[in-house]
Order: C-alpha cells, then sequence, then structure tokens
DNA sequence: TTGACATATTCCGTTATCGGAATATATTGC
DNA sequence: GCAATATATTCCGATAACGGAATATGTCAA
C-alpha cells in the first residue's frame, strides 16, 4: 500500500514554502493572483494552483472583482495548527523553565569566581 | 525542475499524521521504539523511519538503554511553527473580533422582537 | 559464542507532488 | 463578435515520499 492524499488537510497546505508565502502576502490583505505572482517572482499557474489546495483547506476564500479573482485569508483555519500546537504549551513551558534553572545557575557560579 | 527535498525541515515532518501520533505519544514522556509502534499499532521499521525524520529536525533526541532507544520531544523545536503562526495572531483576532460584534448585534436583533 | 531481542537500514513498487509549458475558460471594452 | 487581459486547467517529466518485506546492526544473557 503506498500513502494516501496529503494536500486535502491544514498541516500539508501550509508544508510548503511557497504556500506560506503566498499566506504571507495575503496577511497583508485581499490579493488578486497576478498580484501575489509579482510580487512573489512566481509564475501564475503555480500560483493559482496553490491557491487551489489552499482554497480546498478553507486558507482562503475568493471574490471574484471584474476579470480578477481576489484572495482573501481565512486566519481561523489555522486553528487545528494552532490547536495541535497548544498541546505541547506544558513541555514547551517545562523545557523554558529548566532553562531559566540553568541560566540562574550558570549566574550562580559566575558571581562567586 | 523538479521539487526538492521536503521533510528536512519542521513544516513537513510535523505535516504527516503519523508523525504528529508520534509526537504527541512522547509528549507524554520518553518512549522506546518498540513501545510507540505497539501504542500506536504501527511496524517497528514505520516508527524508525519516522523517527529518523524527526530526528534530522531535531524534533526528538535519543539516548540509548540498553538495547533499547528511548526517544525523547524536543518541543522548543516547534518554535518555528510557533512563530510563524504568530504572524496570524493579528488576523485572527480580528476576526474574532468581527465575530463578537456579530453575536452582539443578533442579540439586540433578538431583544427588539 | 550463540541465540534472542531491539532497532535501523535497504530495497522495492506505488503514488503524490512539484514546476514548466501549453492551452482552456472567463470577462471586459471596442 | 473580436482582441486583450486575467485566471484556471491539463499534460508532462522528474523526483520525493510512503508502506511493506527482508535484512543488517547492535546488545544482552547464558
Amino acid at each position: 500500500m503506498a500513502r494516501s492524499s496529503t494536500t486535502s488537510d491544514v498541516f500539508n497546505a501550509v508544508a510548503e514554502a511557497s504556500r506560506r508565502e503566498i499566506l504571507d502576502a495575503l496577511n497583508e490583505g485581499e490579493k488578486a493572483v497576478g498580484a501575489i505572482a509579482t510580487d512573489l517572482s512566481m509564475s501564475q499557474p503555480q500560483v493559482s494552483k496553490h491557491l487551489r489546495v489552499l482554497s480546498e483547506v478553507g486558507l482562503v476564500s475568493r471574490r471574484a472583482d471584474g476579470r480578477r479573482r481576489l484572495y482573501r485569508l481565512e486566519p481561523e483555519r489555522l486553528r487545528p495548527l494552532h490547536e495541535w500546537l497548544a498541546g505541547y504549551e506544558q513541555a514547551w513551558n517545562d523545557r523554558l523553565d529548566r532553562m531559566d534553572d540553568y541560566l540562574q545557575e550558570l549566574q550562580r557560579q559566575g558571581e562567586s569566581q
């Protein structure tokens, strides 16, 4: 058995660097396909294809403006990512605490020289 | 030109569901390969391979214990993800605010019936 | 040393994914 | 309708990724 489709969930949609760049661009506001392509120096079909993937997972929405298609970020769709990460906050903070202890230890040692 | 390697960054490492499951398992504490395989009903080679990927991006570390290898989560390596997401907090909150306004509007309308 | 156990690696077939190029499908203005 | 502009889709070749099976490596215990 080989692997199954991936681009159909937020994690994979966001895994590609170019798609993150597109999302970053849209984070500044609604943009047309051509504008994105120009700004990021990507080919128009490339941008359209990535937008399709992003659209399929709901990370962007589209609206028509004349012959242009304006894409808009849908940030709430990042929630799965956010929530998954939240599950690691505990471990994360424990680490920072230990790091803090360690730094204080270093400082004590430095003072006693 | 075809695409270049992907599994070499945190975003892609985390993009695979089985790898997220492994990380979730390790979030409870250090575990041996076999234990993970049993808990998650994955084959041992499969687990080893995923751990290799996770290891290469620093998300897990390894220590020997007899003939076993204990893997441990390195949560601070999730930072790139965390930071990237943080860039969307603004948009995220704006959305929530607007949602809030909308709910209040609904409520006002409800009261005036 | 040998055998059992634990993990890592290699090989393989299948499929997904990417970028580029060409082409198809709107939509507008004349 | 026709040309121009804007976007989407399709076809392609190359390659990366996955899972399974077999095998290699490493470690302990008797």
